[in-house]
RNA sequence: GGCCUCGUGGCGGAGUGGCUACGCAGAGGACUGCAAAUCCUUGCAUCCCGGUUCGAUUCCGGGCGAGGCCUCCA
């Protein structure tokens, strides 16, 4: 069956036919690296990695370009490097280090290119000068601007009318901007300030202009599909839209335009000054969020229960819920499932606008149907149960002392055998208050395993 | 103010013009020395008011409520 995804820019669902199933083509805006990501960026991570792996198993692994760019020129990590008093190569290498530190945590694949946008200028360049060529942006006070007013359907993504709003607006233009909503394509950069040797002098570019470039260089003058958070409808999209669409006289910069929701933390929004900032970090090595340390399998679960398109509340709870489903579903499976296909219902819920919680509710039917196999490949292409139920269940027991927990349980087998219950439930107690779970059964002890919340 | 989402059972969360997934928690049962784990069974919902329709949770209008974006915040 076909792919069907929402476009942001039709406001519906559409069937998505690639303009080159040979070379089908993601490009979703990555980070700004002037400070480690947040589970907010993590969304998008996630969403798109499972787009990414559901064109792969679509149209074939090397028939799937996915560009993510990385941000290494912006002022928010001149202002951070000036800060922490340290080069910003520095603070940019560093943080792009984290950056893919965390990316790889949560088990994404690796996008097929990951461009810097310093290592973009010359691209930015020609554009700016194809815009000026064409009359959709002026130069102004060593600025380079774009013309809003000259791109007619300026707004189509955001659904505003910019253009119109301008002229009542003249008065309060900054000076040297010709309309309100113009945006820097290319700004002047201070001595101490990173900048690149322009037409318009030494400067540097502004923020949209970055990723029209690499997705220019990477993916073409038009592609398939251009994913991000919901925040970056307006004005980054639109910018890029105007930017792209105006420099080489196309309609349409990508055909299908896709937005995640965005992510509340407990149900409060998330920022620093409510003291609910979490990173991918905290959650993955730290202990900042319900006290310990979660799996990336964990956090990735967590954030697929939910539809892209949909708010998430991100708390706790949930987190503990989606272990108890992987611990369950790792224990259930085993080991299984080298070699199958993904099961049908997971892969048409997901042909149908990524729609995960009905792919969760295959999976957990296939789990539970004994499918041990297909639920292993459908797993995998929502990048879950990557692992053997083995090394699952390992990782959860390190650091603990398994040969003094046998002892145990040797000692309380000889206690059932002469049916002394009181010694043998005191053994078994005093286990479980150290988060040792047993399995038994009518001859004995099979197994044990730490209760959810260890780990 | 402008633009845009959303309102489903105790909680999380999908689909659907008629019979409403799935997960967690709850209840009952099997198993067990008793439990846990596991398995089986099971109760519980579509914000309010109109309209269209044979029939609406689903479509339309209004109301109430929640949230987001509005020049660089994912």
């Amino acid at each position: 069956m076909g792919l069907r995804f929402y476009d942001t820019l039709g406001r519906q669902k559409t069937d998505f036919v690639p303009l080159n199933p040979e070379r089908v083509r993601l490009y979703v805006c990555g980070p700004t690296v002037y400070d480690r990501a947040h589970i907010g960026n993590a969304r998008p991570l996630i969403v798109f990695d499972v787009l990414f792996r559901l064109l792969r198993e679509r149209f074939g692994a090397a028939h799937v370009t996915y560009v993510r760019n990385i941000t290494d020129v912006d002022d928010k990590i001149i202002t951070r490097a000036a800060e922490r008093g340290i080069a910003i190569e520095t603070l940019t290498e560093t943080t792009t280090a984290e950056f893919l530190d965390d990316v790889a945590g949560l088990g994404c694949l690796p996008p097929t290119v990951e461009p810097r946008a310093t290592a973009h200028i010359a691209e930015m360049i020609a554009i700016i000068e194809k815009l000026i060529a064409s009359g959709h942006a002026y130069q102004a006070e060593s600025h380079v601007l774009f013309d809003v007013a000259a791109m007619p359907t300026y707004g189509a993504l955001s659904h505003r009318d910019l253009t119109g709003m301008q002229a009542g607006a003249r008065v309060e233009v900054a000076s040297y901007k010709r309309g309100d909503a113009d945006f820097v394509l290319w700004k002047p950069a201070a001595a101490t300030e990173p900048g690149w040797d322009s037409p318009w002098g030494r400067g540097r570019p502004g923020w949209h202009i970055e990723c029209s470039a690499m997705s220019w260089r990477y993916l073409g003058e038009t592609f398939d599909i251009h994913g991000g958070g919901l925040d970056l409808i307006f004005p980054h999209h639109e910018n890029e839209i105007a930017q792209s669409c105006c420099a080489f006289g196309r309609d349409a910069m990508a055909q299908t335009w896709m937005h995640n929701g965005f992510l509340q933390v407990e149900g409060e929004k998330m920022s620093k000054s409510l003291g609910n900032f979490v990173t991918i970090r905290d959650l993955l090595t730290g202990d900042s969020f319900g006290g310990r340390a979660w799996p990336g399998e964990v956090l990735r679960l967590a954030m697929l229960r939910t539809h892209y398109r949909q708010p998430i509340d991100w708390t706790v709870r949930a987190l503990v819920e989606a272990e108890q489903t992987l611990d369950r579903w790792y224990a259930a499976i085993g080991n299984e499932g080298a070699d199958a296909s993904p099961g049908k219902d997971v892969v048409s819920a997901l042909a149908d606008d990524l729609n995960t919680p009905a792919a969760l509710a295959a999976l957990h039917q296939l789990v539970s149907s004994g499918a041990h196999a297909e639920a292993r490949a459908s797993a995998r292409l929502l990048g879950l149960l990557q692992e053997t139920g083995s090394a699952w269940a390992a990782r959860k027991q390190a650091g603990v002392d398994a040969a003094a927990i046998e002892a145990r349980i040797a000692e309380r087998l000889a206690a059932r055998r002469a049916k002394d219950w009181a010694a043998s439930d005191r053994i078994r107690d005093e286990l479980a208050r150290d988060g040792i779970l047993l399995k038994d059964n009518k001859d004995g002890t099979t197994g044990w395993s730490l209760s959810r919340g260890h780990g």
